[in-house]
DNA sequence: CCTATGTATGTTATAAGATAACATGTCAAG
DNA sequence: CTTGACATGTTATCTTATAACATACATAGG
């Protein structure tokens, strides 16, 4: 099971990334991420307030990307503000913290699965069933590294994100055609 | 010089892509690329309009991305229609036939250096002058791949970008703290 | 020559995503 | 119990993007 390189602190199911592609224990995923996200927010001195907790319990609830209004409406449905400054405080909190990651090319939010952990992710995204996984990207980080020192760029922050089939949605696909 | 794996057919400072962060003549972007685009366009029974010739130029000027509505802009001024679906409209034929890129986490577009080359680019974007380099991403891209089939993933597009400091800017910052 | 057809452009309207700026509330240290 | 830092609420506006329909334009077939 433990083929990526992967801390072993990592919880639940967030060391093997295919999860988000298959059926498993969801459980796992939020009870595990809620608990290092209320230790992480607090060794950071920084306040995992209810509408943030209830932010990224929204985000946790499938391993899909979520835009900020529909989070608001979310939040708004459960006596929240309701104006998106409210929806967009608590995402750009949560991704600064790290318990949350930006998909640039859905411009949606996602959950991360293993906070506390750097990370410099690549996002795998089914445009059929809309599941994002965060893959091993460390090999991937390397090689972008090196592409950038060899024309003396130095990175400080990236986004690599795909788009294509998960292995689910890709046999279904081969069946129908 | 050639010390990127790259087709010679290259045009240009398309080889030397460290070029988009110094100083150069920046005549040989614009004039090999052009004449490579109304190539290409021809070989695909596309047509390489005025207003579309037109955006690829403004595109052209220097090495950085541009809004939407900052060549809808541009086109109003010179007689072209100046609603939002004009410039869209330019923009995204120049990306589907990869005379383009789409930067993401700029909401905004850069002319590819390198037209009718299968490539899937890694962008180097200064934080500091904006300047937008297309590195060799080869490398990059494996890692990648491979990252996707090990989760039994199909990659179908993808989009690597990276934020930073070009050498230059670099410079200036560290002389100056 | 001309007219039918596909493609390109123009235009109106609106949807979707994001942030600035200011008012109000809350909590905990002094 | 008050002050200061941080969090939330709210108004307004800005930026980015697309849907839908009307008009023009080129060109291959009659």
């Amino acid at each position: 099971m433990a083929q990526y390189p992967h801390s072993d602190a990592c919880p639940g199911c967030a060391s093997t990334p295919e999860v988000a592609f298959s059926r498993h224990d969801h459980s796992h995923c939020t009870d595990d991420t809620l608990a290092r996200a209320e230790a992480l927010a607090q060794a950071q001195g920084a306040r995992l307030t209810p509408v943030r907790r209830r932010v990224l319990e929204i985000l946790l609830e499938d391993h899909r990307a979520l835009g900020a209004y529909d989070v608001l409406q979310r939040l708004a449905a459960e006596g929240f503000g309701n104006q998106p400054p409210v929806a967009y405080r608590a995402l750009d909190f949560l991704v600064d913290l790290g318990l949350a990651h930006r998909i640039r090319r859905l411009n949606a939010f996602t959950a991360c699965l293993h906070p506390g952990e750097a990370h410099a992710p690549a996002f795998l995204i089914c445009r059929t069933c809309n599941h994002v996984a965060e893959a091993p990207a460390t090999p991937v980080r390397s090689a972008l590294d090196a592409a950038a020192s060899a024309l003396g760029f130095t990175i400080e922050r990236s986004n690599i994100e795909a788009l294509g089939l998960c292995p689910a949605c890709a046999t279904a696909e081969g069946a129908a055609a």
